[in-house]
DNA sequence: TCTATCATGTAACCAGTTACATGATTTT
DNA sequence: AAAATCATGTAACTGGTTACATGATAGA
């Protein structure tokens, strides 16, 4: 019932905030909570109290963090305090290497719109992949100005990686979608689209 | 208990998969099983039998589709065969719309690692990263040579754009992790970096 | 002092995964 | 004729989301 194989404990990444931020210094759940907020790590990873708390006790479990004594501030409710063992300190390096190495699989909603795009009138799919494209230059532009200021504040350029990955997908989606169009509107493509059925009636 | 807002229903893509199978003809669960399983939509969607039966059970419920009748092949399990309503119709169209102009809030795993790799050593990171860019450049050349087959088999590109996609993806990414490494090893990121506490010990 | 908000957590609900059930058909 | 696999679906388990609970502090 404890320390088991840490591969069904890999299912949530959340677990994987949890140690890193746990590498920092020990902290009850709820600070862990504050924290990621205050990173606006919820960007990054879905976070909410139920998932926190889960995991945390999953990792518990796995005997990955153990609970190094309740404290409490103030009168405030007390909290249990959390703190690695040994092999979460090994697990968090592992299974971050791990993430990086081997993506697991991932399901884009833009993937799945792609594979059913065809019941679209080739007009309308034109149109709803133009707005795509706006929204994305849209976020984009909001994300670089954000992070423009962020560094500017001080803060170290390694803190605000995600945000250009984010910056590149977004970039890269909307050359993507300037290619798509050119095919679907060309003459090659559009006589067969058009001569599959309309679904609307 | 019915025909509510579709908002809600909208959870899980799968269904609109499923509105859009049906556009072609009535079906069974199983059928549409079968069919998606045929086309890989496997790649696209998280295809499985508990949610299926589930998103095909909520569909049924806000009547964007009905029971047709029940019907049997030979003496097998007789079976519940579905048809679009006319508001089911409307909906499938709407949704797939909607789904490529407001994508909602994902969550790429290499977003989640890049946001705690600090936690590494540079080289290890780097390896990681490295090693990443293998796979990609792996998956990406077994990509297209599918698509390169299936094409030639007699199978219009338009059903393929998810792979299309999904190989802009993987390239971006790569390119991107090019320009991280360098960032990383550069003079001017390198001593910040090191200068942070090995979490290891 | 009344009300709003913070700090901390639990519990009920809901959706998805997986394992199983059952009879029919095909293969050996 | 035994074994394997297909066709069709259900049910138990698991994990996550959301709503709620409770006391403490701060603001009006």
């Amino acid at each position: 019932m404890s320390q088991d194989l840490p591969r069904a404990a890999r299912k949530n990444v959340l677990g994987l905030a949890v140690l890193a931020y746990l590498t920092q210094q020990p902290m009850h759940a709820y600070e862990l909570y504050r924290q990621l907020k205050n990173n606006d790590a919820a960007k990054t990873f879905k976070l909410s109290y139920g998932a926190l708390y889960g995991v945390v006790k999953q990792l518990a479990e796995a005997e990955m963090i153990v609970a190094a004594g309740t404290g409490r501030t103030g009168k405030l409710p007390k909290h249990t305090v959390y703190e690695l063992t040994d092999a979460g300190r090994v697990e968090t390096r592992a299974w971050l290497r791990d993430l990086i190495e081997n993506p697991p699989a991932e399901f884009p909603s833009l993937s799945a719109a792609l594979s059913l795009v065809a019941i679209l009138a080739i007009d309308e799919a034109v149109e709803s992949l133009r707005t795509r494209q706006r929204q994305n230059q849209t976020e984009a532009s909001a994300l670089a100005v954000q992070a423009a200021t962020t560094i500017a504040g001080g803060v170290h350029p390694i803190f605000l990686v995600e945000d250009d990955y984010r910056i590149a997908l977004l970039r890269a989606e909307s050359e993507f979608i300037d290619t798509l169009i050119r095919k679907i509107t060309s003459t090659g493509w559009a006589p067969f689209w058009n001569s599959r059925p309309d679904p609307t009636r």
